[in-house]
DNA sequence: CATGCCGCCATGTGATCACATTTTTGCGGG
DNA sequence: CCCGCAAAAATGTGATCACATGGCGGCATG
């Protein structure tokens, strides 16, 4: 009964990094990526099961999920996806938006022509996966495409508080990408690109501002017809799988 | 030989927090005062005998600072505040300064009498603090001031993000002070509580966004005096009492 | 006296276990 | 047929243990 929640791809026998990382690494990306459903039951010994791993790098996966706001430790102890709510949708945006183009701002100095190149790289990724209509593909390649911009500059005290915006974020993400396919929406990256080129600070903010509104406005519809997304749902019943 | 990096007064028997979220609050606030030496050895055995806990909590509270950037996980799979660089500090300031005009700015149509009362009362502690030279009250009561503005709207998604940058530059902005006992300045919360009475959310964001400047300005200079603060210093040897 | 090597000790990581609490299930009565 | 209560299963929390790794000092050697 195991199911698809996690990537069972990743991850050899001699990564070098500890077990208790390759969780997290794993849980991280399912939470970007949506393949968590807001509601679902996260139990340690459930998750450990299905990743083939003791409870120990789960917890402490799970612990460090928590503190980047990605998963809610509630009240019976339990760990699970936030619920979203209107208000607090528009704060994420709000946040994501003076975090992003002032990162953004602060990387031109080091943009290269080869940092051009790669980002145009991960652009075109981009636009086949939404011709393609492949979401997994999309959100990744996305959140790379801004990572890789505002690390322009090395490691950057921006990216990890971005980066928890994203991750909480993400669940939601995907489902209304769902919903509404084939939203047809200007080429922000393509503004924010010629931005870069003409080394032009105040349209690449604009650009990026632009993108992030843009790019998920439509999910604040879809929360307004399902108040409270996750505040109920389907709880548990679903992580039964182990003896 | 304890030391007094964490305050033993807190935590009582009956405490319904659980043991590790206990120990989180202890940790966070011994580095958001500024109470661990950047440099100093962090190890769980030696923190679990401080606390008087087993291990177990303090390696879940490790983790999660670790999440929150408070703390740095190094190669050797040991954990140290992290070393301050000029850039780095630059960024974090960056970040303040858009984090928290912003959320200043969306608490406007939240606040109320009562609440500029309450931040009356907070900065009256403030200033006495400054006046006694208590630089543990100081900087916790300008924390609660700032978290106490933004959190007029309730629980906002910006309060976390700011918290976690409160956490990386404590440990320095206490080390500052020290040096740079009595450093006169304007009085920004005088400005800020003056904007808020005005409902006026240009001058309070114009008021945060200078308090968050010229309160920590000194300590770029601190920092070119002793380049990357914290990247060098007593590497262990202070964490011995146990056995 | 300086330097490189070896062994010991401390430390982080992961596993397993016991216990208290919560959740689910199953049964009996209204 | 529905509701409430009790038993049972499941879960989170904390403790302890085994093991591999890394750091440190002592010791022998040049």
């Amino acid at each position: 009964m195991a199911t698809d929640l996690v990537d069972e791809t990743q991850g050899g026998a001699d990564d070098p990094r500890t077990l208790h990382q390759q969780v997290l690494a794993r849980l991280r990306q399912s939470i970007l990526l949506g393949r968590i459903e807001p509601g679902q039951a996260l139990t340690i010994r459930g998750l450990a099961a299905d990743l083939g791993v003791s409870a120990m790098p789960v917890r402490e996966a799970l612990r460090q999920l928590v503190a980047e706001r990605a998963l809610e430790l509630m009240d019976n102890r339990r760990v699970r996806i936030p619920p979203m709510t209107i208000e607090r949708f528009d704060d994420l945006i709000a946040a994501r938006v003076v975090l992003e183009a002032e990162a953004a701002a602060r990387a031109m100095p080091y943009v290269t022509e080869g940092l051009i190149a790669r980002l145009e790289a991960e652009d075109a990724v981009i636009n086949e996966a939404e011709a393609a209509r492949d979401y997994d593909t999309w959100i990744g390649a996305n959140f790379a495409f801004h990572a890789m911009l505002y690390g322009a500059a090395g490691q950057s005290a921006f990216l990890p508080l971005i980066e928890s915006l994203w991750l909480q974020i993400g669940p939601f993400l995907r489902r209304a990408m769902r919903t509404l396919s084939g939203h047809y929406t200007v080429d922000r990256h393509s503004e924010a690109l010629a931005a870069l080129r003409r080394r032009d600070t105040m349209a690449l903010r604009i650009a990026i501002e632009a993108d992030i509104r843009d790019g998920i406005a439509h999910i604040g519809s879809t929360l307004i017809r399902s108040e409270a997304l996750g505040a109920t749902g389907v709880q548990g019943t679903l992580r039964q799988a182990q003896g």
